[in-house]
DNA sequence: TTTTCATATTCGGTTTTCCATATATGTTTT
DNA sequence: AAAACATATATGGAAAACCGAATATGAAAA
């Protein structure tokens, strides 16, 4: 009954629809909103680097990326005591044609959080190559 | 201090600004995502149509379509006792285009108020040219 | 001018969302 | 095994969203 990865997904309950409504609620928040376009643009981002770009709490970030992931936004992958967060791959292709859209333009959101990304110091590992 | 248009313009204090979050918070209501589809494929709705094509309360349907106007989805012309909503023109681009990618693939969201629409016996006008 | 019809708003209460704080879980290091 | 670190969840309370019912407003008809 207890199997070994991240203990939400564990019980399997509640991996969402993408349902319209869904994604629309996942994306009318701000932190929410820009957390995503953030991973979405540097492929792959772990909890401690969204602390810091956003100069939030650890329990929020924790939560909203819930919800994103949740929503079938986002997926995680734990490596080492890190857990990456990226853009679901199997986004349904209008999904992620919305996302490029507010990418584009809307590029201030995350201008802010992408510099203080930058001037960090120490990150956990991937973001050269 | 007193025009003569629709109350709430009169104060000319909600006419809102499209950032991504209102625009995302705005859809994230089924019956507003829906009445907002339904307008759009229909050109224009009168509150007594989208009434009938959701089968909810009028105070019900008249609150989301604030809703929507406040986030600058949607424009109102009265024409006699009817106002009839329709899709802001003036709309950005890239929020065009979401509308766009989520009508083609949420056909699902407004097949019954489509439905009820058609069955509709008195329509107050235009939907014949 | 009274009535009627279409629409908008207000009001009180319920539910949902959000937050800060505290704590639990899982991993690595010592 | 204990300590340190990264992340997730629980808890309690505040704020916001939502609803049904009642009412106000505006235009048209009688």
């Amino acid at each position: 009954m207890n199997r070994d990865f991240l203990y939400q997904q564990e019980a399997g309950l509640k991996l969402e629809d993408c349902s319209p409504v869904t994604v629309f609620k996942a994306l009318s928040d701000e932190l929410r909103l820009a957390a995503l376009l953030l991973i979405r643009g540097q492929k792959e981002l772990c909890v401690c680097e969204l602390t810091e770009a956003f100069a939030v709490s650890q329990p929020k970030v924790s939560r909203h990326l819930a919800t994103l992931r949740e929503a079938g936004l986002v997926e995680t992958e734990r490596r080492g005591q890190w857990v990456y967060y990226s853009v679901n791959p199997q986004l349904p292709d209008w999904v992620a044609r919305i996302l490029d859209e507010t990418a584009q333009n809307n590029k201030a959101l995350i201008e802010t959080p992408m510099a203080k990304l930058q001037a960090m110091a120490e990150r956990p590992a991937p973001q050269c190559p």
